[in-house]
RNA sequence: GCGGGGGUUGCCGAGUUGGUCAAAGGCGCGGGAUUUAGGGUCCCGUCCCGUAGGGGUUCGUGGGUUCGAAUCCCACCCCCCGCACCA
């Protein structure tokens, strides 16, 4: 399998000898000293699965960063848990137990285990068990410097009682609330449905659609919309005439909806009765009245009743329960008087308008059309349309024609194709919303035309025109005088009417999905069911948020950028629903019916690793854990004592335990994927502040990206997959380090390439014979080159700091094994003979990326751990400008003279120095010192300007030259100039008098004349 | 829709305090060397033109600022991620 040259290196051997020695030396396991502490945390792993690329990345970063803070004379403490709560490991153990084929393939196949042992997994317990063993075995042979004696599994019982306390921490601080909140729901399982129990509508999310009513005489129509401001320019209503609706009592209302609709209500706190089954068609032309603007326009309405019923003999007793309500002069005061009265108000306002209308198909009487478009405003028909989808919401929609081209278009439909109902169709549409620097008049119907819509069937173009002006609605739109609300912006209108709105009686919610359809695996269709009396973690509290705001400002968030992004995160997080009824984990100490979620119970363990040492090495026990205890040990309440009392434990261990937390918190760094921002991160912050003080406050997170397979997203649950324990078997644990720190930067994610990868291999292999060949070798002599090879490495050692300082690991690694191996190659090449005068510091340099090999390469020469020396540091004084520049003249000489050898067969190359000429620019450059300068001052002169590339091209050269104190050119050349020779395959010589003056004109300084032949 | 990130040369991916940028590095591809295995290692080349180190055109698109822009400003297009009770 591997060449023979290879078999000096064998990766694994090192490794495994290595981590022994680790172990055995203990050097990993940290205590506490007179030495700054530096505490690391990443999230622990969730163990439905093998760990996989994701995890070693994550780690890998981790580790790097706890190897390199630990060289840098930092106490390192690196622990790490295993998380078991909540629900996968309890679905994928009934999943192995039915012996379910795609999870047996997916975990045979991507997470590498044996069938046979699979095939045994059939409980969470044993799942738990055998991954949390194999985890061990993958994080113990990558090589992370964990400290082993602090492992623990959330199941564990002590871990519990911590639970426990931080829940009564939580709830004395009212932190923790009853409320209901929407979820998934399968109505046959009776359960909610979580995304692996889901045949299809993955991408579904939950909306809250508003449920305005509007009343017929004798029934309620419930009107579904996600823009209830729209409720001020309604002019009909929509019906499937096809659909099956029902007529049903909701909470004792008397409402006309959807045959769906009522089902669905069902599982959202309402009381339901069906009355009878009914067709959409037959409800066509019914009349109902908006309540709304019934209120708003109350002034008004009176007399048109009057007029209508003094002409056609229509009780008129509403106009004077409208007086009543015109008295108010506040329109919510006005609204609520109109429902108080609203039986009488709606059929008295149908029965007018009905009579109006009639009445003025026959006779013109111009006041009966007054009153008739007055009421209009306010009575409206339920008319036929085939597009409204009676399994979205309560199957009833409000028709607002100015603001909705569905609408236009399909009255518009009506108008031409129904006999009947084509005056009734025949309205003006209600313009409610302005739209800021657009001067549509009325937008639905402008775009529509823009569009070129000829019917409803063209949804297509519907669809486009319902988006454009919902777009600029939403954005830049107003509501105009004729609303509850003038002047409001239409962004912030929808919360603040759904709130009037059922404070009025008239609003409700329906939760709807906002895809369809949503599939349990069952086979049933899923709907929205409101859970209630359920335990929240109440984060909206703008309290504990302000608190948030104010550990985030103090706090290193790496990528920088990610602050802003956690704020965002932090303004917009609700309240979390923080219990389960399914699920592995701990129960609610004071409502055991119920577990703490998962992530909910995931939130300050780091401050377990305090006490897990102590509870592995068996000097505690879950029953020692008791509130007073941990009281002590995290809050400083009370004393030790006291603690030891209820706990059980010693004075003495009780204050060990004590005085470990108090050198180890806060956290210093919590480095974590990207995935956990919105969730787990945030929650780390909030509990934080919650419980602990604000000196115990974390101190930094760092936010790393993904892992892909060769451009594939990896998958736990369907594969690809690729777990840390094959990508070590089958590279090494360096080289699968290394490739996961140069892989990517920070957020971006990373692929991983077998190619790249195997590459990756060679170099490092590359650089194991370099160190073979050289590492314990003496120094012959030391001269110009070495001189420039150890200033080199002065710049790697700066560049590798500063991006570690950063959690640039790819930045890092690229600094301290790529150039720096460029250098050398360049230095042998150049017939340098003594790389090693910088591998000592190479090597350390590269210690928290490829610590295994640097480990064995090491002890060639000494017998102290690589991985406890001190990190290099960077020496100006080693850094030799003139070496460097030197070496930067030769290879640019270098490519000079090959650019000229490309179109002269030559046998001699002739070099002359830049002459004393051309000096102004330079001169001028020299003065100002910059580039910058430098320009500024050259483009004062007329002969410069125009031409500012090349004198810019000039000064940069001129100003690299005098930057260093002279090179001398003859002298460089001279002693490169068997190197050239050897390279370009000519004789060089320096000889101005060979050089023909047009070339010598050229020349500049730092760049000589060439002339070959 | 809201919020965050991003569009760079065949690919991945650096580079964004404007000027050492035709643009690092890796991969791929082409050529060469190596006591020459189509493997490994090393070297060279890899936007276009060019029989002298040069010139031309590039960094999502279109404008603008500037002596000078991948880098700054404006508009537009496109892509990725999160939007929850799930780890």
């Amino acid at each position: 399998m591997q060449n023979t040259q290879d078999h000096d290196l064998d990766f694994h051997a090192i490794e495994r000898k290595w981590q022994e020695e680790w172990r055995k030396s203990k050097i990993f396991e940290a205590e506490p000293d007179e030495r700054p502490k530096f505490f690391i945390t990443i999230p622990y792993p969730y163990l439905n699965g093998n760990l996989h690329a994701g995890h070693t990345r994550t780690l890998t970063i981790g580790d790097a960063v706890a190897r390199y803070k630990r060289m840098n004379g930092y106490n390192v403490l690196f622990p790490m848990g295993y998380h078991v709560t909540g629900t996968p490991i309890i679905g994928l153990a009934e999943r192995i137990a039915k012996k379910d084929p795609d999870t047996i393939k997916v975990y045979t196949t991507y997470h590498d285990v044996p069938l046979e042992d699979l095939l045994k997994l059939d409980t969470p317990e044993k799942i738990v068990e055998y991954f949390s063993r194999e985890a061990t075995k993958a994080l113990k042979s990558i090589g992370y410097s964990i400290d082993w004696r602090r492992v623990f599994t959330t199941t564990d019982e002590p871990y519990q009682k911590f639970i426990e306390w931080q829940y009564w921490k939580l709830k004395e601080k009212g932190l923790v609330v009853k409320g209901s909140h929407p979820v998934r729901y399968c109505p046959h399982d009776e359960n909610p449905v979580e995304d692996h129990d889901l045949m299809k509508g993955e991408n579904a999310t939950i909306v809250d659609f508003t449920v305005i009513k509007l009343y017929s005489s004798e029934l309620i129509f419930p009107c579904a919309t996600l823009r209830p401001e729209t409720i001020f320019g309604v002019t009909n209503l929509w019906i499937n005439p096809s659909g099956n609706y029902v007529v049903a009592e909701i909470n004792g209302e008397k409402w006309f909806l959807s045959k769906e609709a009522a089902e669905k209500l069902v599982h959202q706190e309402k009381e339901v009765k069906v009355l009878k089954e009914v067709k959409g068609e037959d409800y066509i032309g019914e009349l109902v009245v908006n309540p709304v603007l019934v209120g708003m326009l109350a002034d008004e309405l009176p007399k048109a009743v009057e007029v209508i019923g003094e002409k056609f003999g229509v009780d008129t007793s509403v106009a004077e329960v409208l007086k009543e309500v015109s008295k108010h002069e506040d329109r919510l005061k006005r609204i609520r008087k109109v429902v108080e009265k609203i039986d009488t108000v709606a059929k008295g306002l149908t029965e007018a308008f009905r009579a109006g209308f009639e009445g003025i198909k026959k006779n013109k009487d111009k006041e009966v059309i007054e009153a008739v478009e007055k009421l209009r405003m306010v009575v409206v028909p339920v008319l036929p349309a085939e597009f409204v989808d009676t399994d979205n919401a309560t199957g009833v929609v409000m028709s607002v024609p100015a603001h909705a081209p569905y609408d236009y278009i399909a009255l518009e439909d009506l108008k031409k194709e129904s006999k009947e109902l084509k005056e009734i169709a025949d309205v003006k549409p209600i313009v409610l919303i302005r739209i800021e620097g657009e001067s549509y008049e009325v937008p639905a119907v402008e775009v529509s035309k823009e569009l070129g819509i000829e019917n409803q069937k063209e949804e297509e173009k519907l669809d486009k025109a319902t988006k454009i002006v919902y777009r600029k609605e939403f954005h830049k739109g107003v509501l105009l005088e004729n609303t509850l609300y003038p002047g409001l912006a239409v962004s912030k209108v929808k919360d603040v009417l759904q709130k009037d709105l059922i404070e009025l009686g008239i609003g409700d919610v329906f939760y709807e999905f906002s895809e369809k359809p949503v599939v349990c695996r069952c086979g049933t269709k899923c709907v929205v069911k409101l859970v209630r009396d359920q335990w929240f973690l109440n984060y909206s509290k703008p309290e504990w948020k302000a608190k948030v705001f104010e550990l985030l400002d103090r706090m290193r968030i790496i990528p920088d950028y990610y602050k802003e992004e956690f704020r965002n995160k932090v303004e917009w997080l609700k309240d979390k629903a923080c219990a389960r009824r399914k699920g592995l984990g701990t129960r609610i100490p004071w409502d055991k019916e119920w577990l703490i979620e998962s992530l909910s119970d995931s939130t300050i363990y780091m401050a377990y690793y305090i006490l897990a040492k102590f509870i592995n090495a068996g000097k505690i026990k879950a029953e020692n854990v008791t509130p007073d205890l941990l009281d002590y040990v995290f809050l400083s309440i009370g004393d030790a004592k006291k603690a030891a009392e209820s706990s059980g434990l010693s004075i003495k261990l009780v204050e060990e335990i004590k005085r470990d937390f108090d050198y180890w918190y806060p956290v210093d760094l919590r480095s974590s994927g990207k995935d956990l921002v919105a969730n787990h991160l945030l929650f780390f912050l909030f509990h934080h502040v919650a419980i602990f003080p604000e000196e115990l406050w974390p101190k930094a997170i760092a936010v790393n990206g993904y892992v892909s397979l060769e451009g594939k997203k990896m998958s736990k649950s369907k594969g690809p997959l690729l777990t840390m324990k094959r990508a070590v078997a089958e590279n090494g644990a360096d080289v699968t380090r290394m490739y996961i720190l140069y892989a990517a930067e920070y957020d971006s994610d990373a692929d991983w390439r077998k190619k790249d990868v195997e590459s990756l291999a060679s170099h490092l292999k590359r650089f194991y014979s370099l160190m073979k060949d050289y590492y314990t070798k003496d120094v012959e002599e030391f001269k110009h080159l070495e001189r420039w090879l150890i200033s080199r490495m002065q710049k790697a050692i700066k560049e590798t700091r500063e991006a570690m300082e950063n959690l640039q690991t790819r930045r890092a690694v690229n600094a301290a094994f790529f150039e720096v191996m460029n250098d050398v190659k360049w230095y042998l090449r150049r017939g340098g003979k003594n790389p090693q005068i910088i591998f000592d510091d190479w090597l350390k340099l590269l210690s928290p990326f490829a610590p295994h090999i640097c480990e064995e390469v090491w002890h060639w020469k000494h017998d102290s751990f690589i991985s406890l020396e001190k990190y290099p540091e960077y020496d100006e004084s080693k850094v030799d400008e003139v070496a460097e520049v030197a070496e930067e003249y030769i290879k640019s000489l270098m490519n000079d003279i090959k650019e000229v050898l490309k179109f002269v067969d030559a046998k001699t190359v002739y070099l002359a120095p830049a002459e004393e000429w051309k000096k102004e620019v330079a001169r001028v450059a020299i003065k100002a010192g910059n580039v910058r300068d430098a320009m500024k001052e050259l483009m004062k002169d007329e002969r410069w300007r125009g031409m500012g590339k090349e004198v810019s091209n000039f000064v940069k050269r001129v100003l690299k030259e005098s930057e260093i104190v002279e090179v001398d050119e003859k002298k460089v050349i001279e002693e490169s100039k068997e190197f050239l020779e050897r390279e370009l395959g000519v004789k060089v010589v320096v000889d101005e008098s060979k050089v023909p003056e047009s070339k010598r004109k050229a020349a500049m300084p730092g760049k000589p004349a060439v002339y070959a032949e």
